[in-house]
DNA sequence: ATTATCTCGATTGATATAGTGAGGATAGTG
DNA sequence: CACTATCCTCACTATATCAATCGAGATAAT
């Protein structure tokens, strides 16, 4: 139960993106500076990100990436899911074939689903205006101290 | 987002044992072939399952396992923990050092703990006794067709 | 024309996963 | 006691996946 190195980058990537709510599009190396990402592997996940239509990106000078949508319409499964593929469980076969069948297969198959379920439930109502909410509030809690 | 083999593995060997609920061990080359297991590589989970007190073994001519408490009293978490550790967010720093924090880390830090809550509510609530009921509930389903 | 940037596919090195091998320990059976 | 079927242990290999980098190209601003 793992979430991978190059989705938390991009999780980090658009958070940083949704912080900035910059109409000018952001530098590769800005964002790699600001959340300690390496940056040759951030173009890629950029690119990515792109294919997705989660971000836009402008080429040349005074280039960069800036966020496709709006951060409260941006959630924390689309990114998850853009990276990592869809939350494959288990009982998924990747093959279409009919397989056998072995004993509790149907039972597991359901907990999977299940387990499923409840993530989705957590990460499709997450936005990064949320997550950006949250960095906000955080931060005035600390101003005051 | 996966569950290794092993981990299956794991599970659908618990499983059998619990379905079989026998007092006689059940031989590793019995198990492996009712859920389609590796059998040498059964051996090494089934043993790692009696190091945290899943299962106990009995060596010898008519050795084999048996579950070490009912299967109502192990649930699927336990299974999992065992195998794969703790569910580890990334969040959670391996090593122990404080390290510089970058925005959003906090934001993350919350959303992952509230995702591994979620697991943990339908992990840990699942025994086998659990999946042997439904297990058992869809064959009478399927033996009325 | 120059330069800073994104684009894209290939490649590398590290790590984790899945599974195997070989020999040892133990318990039942004749 | 000898034999054999089983679990026990740990080391090992092969493969896949992950993390990251490289190098050459395309594009846009100046």
């Amino acid at each position: 139960m793992q979430i991978s190195k190059k989705c938390q980058y991009a999780l980090k990537a658009v958070f940083e993106l949704a912080m900035r709510d910059s109409v000018k599009p952001v530098k590769v190396y800005v964002i790699a500076g600001a959340q300690n990402i390496p940056p040759r592997f951030l173009e890629v996940i950029l690119n990515q990100l792109r294919h997705s239509g989660l971000v836009e990106s402008q080429r040349g000078k005074e280039g960069g990436y800036r966020l496709a949508r709006h951060a409260q319409d941006i959630t924390v499964s689309e990114v998850l899911q853009c990276i990592q593929g869809p939350m494959a469980m288990p009982a998924d076969s990747a093959d279409g074939t009919e397989k056998p069948a072995f004993p509790g297969d149907e039972a597991f198959k359901e907990l999977w689903q299940e387990v499923n379920n409840v993530i989705c439930e957590v990460c499709d109502t997450r936005t990064f205006a949320d997550l950006v909410a949250f960095e906000k509030a955080r931060r005035d809690k600390c101003a005051l101290n």
